[in-house]
DNA sequence: TCACTCACATACCGTTGGTACGTACTCACA
DNA sequence: TGTGAGTACGTACCAACGGTATGTGAGTGA
């Protein structure tokens, strides 16, 4: 056995132009672990997935890895950072110059309803994101990207009524509206006809929605058990 | 060293009078294991509680613990299984006697709240559950227990409506309405004033229920995009 | 060119889930 | 009341995994 076998294959080309040749070249592996554990893990799941294999089609060692995270969580965190911003990023693309709430509401629903069928957003996000980073971590992630999107699009439609409602009620809203969202998505990429299902919930939450606007333009007064009305 | 030191401690007074006594000690043993792993598994979570700890606990050995089940993961099914039949029946008996399917929901979502701000059910069944278990097998779990609840509950304030809904659409809509009760549930469990965020949630189901009922009362029909209204 | 540092590679460790096998106890049947 | 068989475990062990300590060569600034 020679000192080194065959190591440090050529990187890519260099990306960060400001850079150095060993920031680039460093910038180059870190990618390069992250992409490889974001097949992996959306693959085979994140208790499944070994070091051993994700450093292998990295073509690095684990030496690499501990140098650029502190351990296999980190990993995931940052393979859960890049999709969310991704798919946050499309949610609120498609909402951007939609005027009308109720109308940015059902835009909204849509793009969620497709990017909560990407099975790699589905098993990264949804199914292993709570329990691999624990639920809090979980909510901060969320807090900044996809919920911040929903809590904005159910202000505006909240925002249509003739009452005001205090931050914590309107976060309540956004909350229920989220989960179904969630739980919507999750039985609509699992069912065997997506259109069809994509198609019930759009119906379905696009209804409950009509129910509300149908209150708030009624003028049906909402009594807030907590916040104080003036 | 002797042969064998200290094992075999009394077991617990026999709690299947039909059973003979190498049934009953077995029961024993099994119940302990399911004990002890349903008070790590709630504290510590999945991964992080060792199977060791979990047999020190409930004084027996491995060789128990895989006589019983064929491993970590068939243990965790017999805790999840019992804390989310427990959980359902609770549910199940609150909404019993009464009539009113809209009365029913709300006495209903009452019931769901009571349960998910008990930590042992957020933690074993909405947090660890579907990454455990995998969503397929979670998912048929929940389908014979909350999620049936839920969809007797939908099912019945939907049928108040003139208009009819095949079944893939009514499961569609106790999806959404179940996955905001989870979000809610989870909100509620997380916030500082938990009795305080509960009325919030409350207070926000029941006014997208009563915008529902206002739609059903006035007469809006509701457009199956998939199936055949006739 | 030369010391220094960064970005890894290598070798190793403790813990873990899981398995193979031995053994004490129970129970039907004689 | 023995006795063979089978159950319900205990004991010893293994391979694989996440993580760490340490070595080393290429890149950088002087």
């Amino acid at each position: 056995m020679s000192k080194s076998a065959a190591k440090r294959l050529l990187p890519k080309v260099p990306d960060l132009p400001g850079a150095s040749r060993r920031q680039q070249y460093s910038q180059s592996t870190k990618r390069a672990l992250v992409e490889a554990a974001l097949e992996q893990f959306s693959e085979r799941g994140y208790a499944a997935t070994s070091l051993d294999a994700i450093v292998a089609q990295a073509a690095v060692t684990k030496g690499a890895l501990y140098h650029h995270f502190t351990g296999k969580q980190a990993l995931f965190e940052a393979v859960f950072e890049r999709i969310e911003s991704e798919a946050a990023a499309d949610i609120a693309a498609s909402v951007k110059g939609v005027k009308d709430p109720w109308e940015k509401s059902l835009v909204g629903l849509r793009a969620f309803l497709e990017v909560v069928q990407q099975p790699t957003y589905r098993r990264i996000v949804m199914q292993e994101g709570p329990a691999v980073l624990g639920y809090e971590r979980f909510r901060e992630q969320e807090e900044r990207t996809s919920f911040a999107i929903v809590l904005d699009v159910v202000h505006g439609v909240l925002a249509t009524g003739a009452w005001e409602l205090d931050q914590p009620m309107v976060e309540t809203f956004s909350r229920i509206f989220f989960g179904a969202l969630a739980s919507a998505g999750e039985s609509v990429s699992g069912a065997e006809d997506a259109e069809a299902a994509s198609a019930r919930v759009e119906a379905a939450i696009g209804f409950l929605l009509l129910g509300l606007r149908k209150l708030i333009d009624d003028g049906v007064a909402f009594a807030d058990p907590v916040g104080d009305k003036s």
